[in-house]
DNA sequence: TTGAAAGCGCTACCAC
DNA sequence: GTGGTAGCGCTTTCAA
């Protein structure tokens, strides 16, 4: 079988036509005489006909194809950022290159090259933890329209959607005051994550609102793997102000956290709270009492709809630099049921 | 900013040389003088030259790039299977174009179209549970190479990589009834999915091999939306022979279950069984006994490498119809923690 | 109302 | 060794 797909000029042989004449018709230009016009489009409808995409790519500079990096799709969050670019994206007849970085920079990098080879028309991108040459970022946001999501670097002069973390934050805190914990602890991420600090400014500013004080020692950095968060537990454990509930970096740090909780005969009581309201984290027996929502789907959606708009002033308008996109959607803490 | 990219043509006219010979010195062509290489490899560099690969595209016929539809990526398991599908993809250096079905066939169809214009070189798909008509699908997988995955429709000359349930099934069976369980029920999918007939057969299977007679009432089809598992639940509850162990579709159908008879009073302690395995279901409070593990990384990566081989062959020779691929892996209990 | 031709950026064949 | 040129499939301008 195999044969070779019918071109424009197959047609417009078959009709004794030119090409030109074929193309026009086939976009209702109206310099085409309506029986030429029906003539053209019965053809291409019987040889089943279908345009070179590539061609028109080629011609017209654009590939209605959008890059989206993100760092992995284990749990239920990125995918459910990716469903809000794609229904936006397929609305507006883009399709969706997607790549996982797996969390590491190289990859993340390779991706963005192949992306820009593949000229994609902007891009998507949830930044890979370790991820710290933003350098080297930068030099695609020159060329490609590109949207920061949720994990966004300290960047200047970037298009972002994020999720403000210091309401949710403060909401958890204060719920855990509220319930009148007076100890309450903190496993944070790395240090130099924005998302840490941001968790670190909401914990502060709940406790001032409560004229507690801020102690330190009470709020430990690591890098989430398990051991790591273990470590960290322990030593919150062993704190000589041992804290009655703790503040968890994400829920995946939360379940780590309550398992080793669980194993222990004496601190199962104590109360951890987290971030991301996963689904599953609903069910699960390490679930803690509450979780901030940071809106994946929203998220997608927001980055898709900010990405097309650069995209289609940037044709009109490349002179003026326009002002840059800084969506912050508002987070909210969930009481997940006991 | 906003400056054209570099084309090869523009490196020409600096070096006071032909286009064809920039073009073959980039690509190392040995009819190139070491001299003339060196000098168009340097100018390259420094306007940071890029091959616009969308005229490479059009120019070779292929895109390297391989579309990718799902139904969804909501659970864990078709993440993975991206995940096996990318880091062969990627090694290959292909790109996937992605896109989720939501179940819809409508929605599926559209994606075809939309991966067939964009010219993709091979698709990848996992039907939608709803997918019944094979013929609109079939009109594409006679230009584009195609790969069907786990869901696989029922039809002929079709390649294909999937988990055969029945393995997994009898083990699942066997393992209940070697748990003394004689009255064993089961909640399976739509009679017409391909993956019902197959539990259902290895349901039967394991029961001759005991010598236990195959009751037709105790094997309960339903939409696996959450109001028919419950009716079907029921219905095996209130069955005359009431059973003490239940075969759930997959997990999240067992999840279901097992909710639904933990709130009945005298029904915790049936047994529920199920297929997927995924990662959370270990963690859930509603967790089944055991899990068939479908190793879903696994199929994306063989159906990536079978699309690879399907698109190199039909290059080389298109004329001899090639084998049809019938990968099948069988498919493991495994037990969960209690 | 239609057609010829240039051109998008690149490759590859054939002359020189 | 190097350059000219045709052509991938399509759009678009300009002439007829």
């Amino acid at each position: 079988m195999e044969k070779k797909p019918i071109t424009i000029k197959e047609i417009a042989k078959r009709l004794n036509i030119s090409v030109s004449a074929v193309s026009k018709a086939l976009h209702d230009d109206k310099s085409i005489g309506l029986r030429t016009k029906m003539q053209v489009k019965k053809m291409a409808e019987e040889l089943n006909y279908q345009p070179n995409q590539t061609a028109i790519f080629l011609q017209s500079g654009k590939t209605h194809t959008i890059g989206v990096i993100l760092p992995h799709l284990s749990e239920t969050f990125f995918p459910q950022v990716i469903c809000g670019i794609e229904d936006v994206a397929i609305k507006n007849n883009y399709v969706v290159l997607l790549g996982q970085s797996n969390e590491d920079p190289e990859r993340e990098l390779m991706l963005l090259e192949s992306m820009k080879k593949h000229r994609v028309d902007g891009i998507l991108i949830s930044i890979s933890k370790d991820t710290t040459n933003y350098d080297r970022l930068a030099k695609y946001k020159e060329t490609i329209p590109m949207v920061f999501v949720d994990r966004i670097p300290d960047m200047k002069e970037i298009h972002y959607v994020a999720c403000n973390m210091v309401s949710g934050t403060i909401q958890a805190v204060s719920y855990l005051l509220q319930k009148k914990h007076r100890v309450i602890g903190m496993v944070n991420g790395p240090e130099k994550f924005f998302a840490s600090k941001e968790r670190l400014d909401g914990y502060r500013k709940a406790l001032e609102k409560h004229r507690l004080k801020y102690d330190t020692s009470l709020v430990i950095n690591c890098d989430l793997s398990r051991d790591e968060i273990q470590e960290a537990v322990k030593a919150l454990l062993n704190h000589k102000r041992k804290p009655t509930a703790i503040v968890a970096f994400h829920d995946n740090a939360a379940m780590e956290i309550i398992e080793y909780l669980m194993s222990t005969k004496k601190d199962k009581q104590i109360t951890v709270v987290s971030f991301a309201n996963l689904p599953m984290t609903a069910h699960s027996i390490f679930r803690p009492a509450a979780s901030v929502e940071q809106y994946p789907y929203l998220q997608g959606q927001k980055g898709m709809e900010i990405l097309l708009d650069i995209m289609n002033t940037k044709q009109i308008a490349a002179e003026s630099p326009s002002p840059y996109y800084k969506i912050i959607l508002d987070s909210h803490l969930k009481l997940l049921k006991p």
